[in-house]
Parts: C-alpha cells; sequence; structure tokens
DNA sequence: CGACTGTTTGAGACGCCTCAACAGATGTGG
DNA sequence: CCACATCTGTTGAGGCGTCTCAAACAGTCG
C-alpha cells in the first residue's frame, strides 16, 4: 500500500504541471509531460464523428473548428476553439466522438488518452478540479450559443461573434483591433444559425455603419462600443459591463446574462 | 498514511452505491448515502441562476425544468429533467449556477456537495468514471439541441420533441402512448426556439393528420411511425432504425444524427 | 488563360412571429 | 349558485426577417 503512494507521488508531480497548463493556457513549457503533440495542415481533421477513441487534446497553436453531422448531411458547427482549449470531452460518455474537429489553418495539437486522464484525476485534485471545471465550461458556453441562436436577431449575433472571436483570441480592448478570420463565411453563418448570404450581407452592414472594416478573411473592430451596443437587443446607447472572470472564457457571450 | 487509506475505503463502499445508483437510475434503494432528500411543490426553485452553490442533484421523482435569463429579461429553457437525471454540473466551474432550476410538479430531489462529489471521485474510479460520463453526455445533449434549434424546422422540432419525451419517461414503443405534458406550451416553445401559438398550431395539425390525440397536458402517440417520419426532412416513408444505447440518454434526438 | 471556390449583392418567396380575439378551466367573492 | 377575473391554450390574419435563388466579382490553382 505504501509503495502505491509512493508511485502515485510520482506521477503526481507530473499532475501538477498538466494542472497548471490546463489552468493557465502556458503550454510550451511542459512538453516532458505531454504524450503526442502533432502537427495539422489546414482542413486536416484530428478526429471524425464516430471515431471510437479515448483521447482528449489542447491546441498549442493555430485554430480549430469542430461540428457535427446529421444523417442527411446536414453539418452543425458547434464551436471554434483556440490556442489553450481543450478538445474532445463529448468522447469521455462512450469512447465514440459525436462530433468531428478540423484544423483552419496549420495548428499544433496534443493529446492525452483519457486513462491518463483518469488516472492523473484520481490522484491530483488540482488536477481533477481543472477537468471538472473544463467540462462545466464547456457546458455553460452551449448554453450561452443556445440562447445566442434561439433568442438573438441576426445582427445581434454576428456583433456578439466578433466579440468572441476578441476575447477568444486574447485581445486587448481597444481602437483599431486587427483579427483574421480563419474561419469561411460559411462556418460563420451555419455556427450561428444563418446562412452565408445573411453573414456577408451584415458584415457589410457593419461596415457601411462605421463600425468594422472587412477584407476577405481580414477584419478589423474600429468601433468596439458601437458593436456592444448592437449586441443587445434594447438601449443602443447603455454602457455594457464586463463581468471580469478569471479566464477568458465567455465574455462576450457573457453579455447575454 | 495507512490509517488514512483505512478511511478511505470506509468511504468507498458507499461511494460504489453512489456510483450504481448514478448509472442504474435505481435511486430508492440507497438512501443511506444520500446527503440531503427533499420534497418540492410545483413551480418551487432548486435553485436560481446566480446562486453560489456547490451542489449537484438527482431527481427521485417528478419533472423539472431548467433555464438561463438573460439581462433583458429574456429566458432561453435550457431542458426538461425526469428522474434518474442530473442537475447542476454547470456550477462545478465557478461554484456558481448559472441557470435555474424549477418543478415543474411535485418532485423528490437529493442533493450531493462538491467536496463529496470530488472526495467520491478521487478515491472510487467508478463512480468518477460515471461522474465524467455524465458531464459529456450534458454535452452531447446540447449539440443534439442545438442541431434541432438550427437546422430543423417547427414541424421537425415539435415530432422530435415528443420522441424525446417518449424515451426519456422510459415508455416503450407501441400504438397509443398516453403520456403527460408536464411543461406548459410556452416552455415547450422556448425549449424548441419557438412560440407557443406555433407549437399550439403543430400540435392540432398532427391531431388532425391522426398521428397523437392531444387535450391540455395529455397526450397520446397513435402513429408513432409517422411522427419519426415527420421527424427526418426528406423521405416522409423510410424506416427509421433505432440505435440503440446503454441508457436513454437521448434516443429520439439520435434520428438527427 | 479557364475552372473553381469563396464572397458579395439583389429580388422575391416563405416560414414563423406578432397581434388579436376567443374558448375552456380554475379560483374568488358575493 | 352565479358573476367575474385570471390563466392557459387555440385559432386566424397579416407582417417581417431570414432564406432561396440567381448573378456577378475576386482570388487561387492548375
Amino acid at each position: 500500500m505504501i509503495l502505491l503512494m509512493s508511485d502515485l507521488e510520482q506521477v503526481l508531480k507530473k499532475n501538477q504541471c498538466l494542472a497548471k497548463q490546463l489552468t493557465l493556457g502556458n503550454i510550451s513549457s511542459f512538453e516532458g509531460y505531454i504524450s503526442n503533440d502533432q502537427q495539422y495542415q489546414d482542413g486536416c481533421y484530428i478526429f471524425r464523428q464516430g471515431d471510437c477513441s479515448d483521447k482528449i487534446f489542447i491546441i498549442k497553436s493555430g485554430s480549430i473548428k469542430s461540428f457535427i453531422t446529421s444523417a442527411d448531411g446536414n453539418e452543425q458547427v458547434i464551436g471554434f476553439r483556440f490556442p489553450g482549449e481543450v478538445l474532445g470531452l463529448d468522447a469521455l460518455d462512450s469512447n465514440k466522438h459525436v462530433s468531428s474537429v478540423v484544423a483552419m489553418e496549420n495548428s499544433v495539437i496534443c493529446g492525452f488518452t483519457r486513462k491518463y486522464v483518469e488516472s492523473l484525476s484520481l490522484i491530483d485534485p488540482v488536477f481533477q478540479k481543472q477537468i471538472i471545471s473544463r467540462f462545466s465550461r464547456e457546458i455553460i458556453q452551449d448554453y450561452q450559443l443556445l440562447m445566442l441562436i434561439n433568442k438573438k436577431t441576426a445582427e445581434q449575433r454576428v456583433a456578439i461573434f466578433l466579440l468572441e472571436l476578441l476575447v477568444r483570441m486574447n485581445f486587448d480592448s481597444g481602437q483599431n483591433i486587427h483579427l483574421k478570420l480563419s474561419m469561411s463565411r460559411t462556418d460563420i453563418a451555419n455556427y450561428l444559425g444563418l446562412v452565408a448570404e445573411t453573414v456577408s450581407r451584415i458584415l457589410s452592414r457593419f461596415e457601411r455603419l462605421g463600425m468594422i472594416t472587412v477584407k476577405k478573411k481580414k477584419l478589423q473592430i474600429i468601433d468596439e462600443q458601437l458593436l456592444i451596443n448592437y449586441s443587445t437587443s434594447s438601449q443602443p446607447s447603455q454602457k455594457t459591463i464586463y463581468t471580469a472572470t478569471e479566464e477568458g472564457i465567455s465574455f462576450p457571450l457573457a453579455l447575454l446574462y
């Protein structure tokens, strides 16, 4: 029994690093403890819906989209993920992925087996807490997306989407923020429950209104406050207060609350 | 250290019961290991959005709805839950509920503290596995609801909703199934991204077509196969195959795949 | 250079929402 | 017991937001 504990304690050391990694997104300095570290080209699949797999993944660089496909071939984009974020939590029930994940640009992603995650969770309370938090946040994000699609107009959805991108990509608020839309108009539309034409029209409208400039995949935020106003239904001139939380999980979607 | 382990082993016994409970939904026979066991009247809140709490709950009898409220007062029904299902997983990130949960009829619900859950997870691999599976399923359910709202017509949504109810309430397939709609038309509509009038109209239409009968909250399924056909977009006469999974997590929503 | 994909813009159609009126059930007070 | 209010659910008419369809343009690749 004592032998067992000493074994565990060895693994524990590794864990706390992984726990930190999950917490801080400070990924590159924990190479030694990561099993697979792999580069994916633009358009390559990390995994596909139906794949039997017990891995979860953390994005180190790049960006990916995840989506589910229905029997009739319909695709539903579930979300876009950026460095520091986790993939594959949906497979931990049946060891089968229910979504597909594809790189939107050249990306580096590392994976952990389910067994690894479970073992670490059993040993390290901090790591366990982190995993549970990740799950919980994933659920919260889904809730917010649900309300976005169900209750907001097309304009509001696009405005909120842009604001979400801003914080997910860790930009500071400020004037003239440049960001790259790594996903296509079709993907954005699908994610927001719209069609590509509607997204295009609204982006053009926002540009005419002086809120943004768009040129292909290059997007510049000119007037963030105006964008925030557009994202809220009623008062276009009210001040919106950011409820700052420990991590940038959902600042702009938090506008929904 | 040995003392510690013996302490843990004591708790372990309890755990495996709780693990079973989570697995099988065979709830009533594990009274001794459940902390709080509480009765809620129709319309009473189990918890409210914003409540600081670290509890998760399991429904023993009755039915509940969970929803989130936006800043402008908009409500979005997230889901309906029935006996054996879990509530409150969204609070395990920040120890603050992001959704509200209210009983739709007199219900019995028991709660566990986060600490309890975490401790058990650390000790009992089976329990830990169960908790992770629950999280994973919650995410999968959200994905499916997303696709439902984003990609299906109003008729399909209602058809799928009825089929989902059927399996969630553990009815066998068959002719002339009676079930009770414990939620209001407004709640159904909100859940499906519609308005109450649309739901009412579609239910009436389904009745005219001989698929169901509705009288207030009493609903009878006359022709389940026809309902299944309606839930799929294209071919109204194709045979739909149920992919049977271990537990009734999402049979009818699985029609989406 | 042509073929192809992704994006933009316009015109028209349609599905669902909005608004309104009504019916049925339930509860309350006289 | 009835009159009245209230609440949920039903049904109809009209309006609007988004989709559909179509065309043109830009960028990329062979």
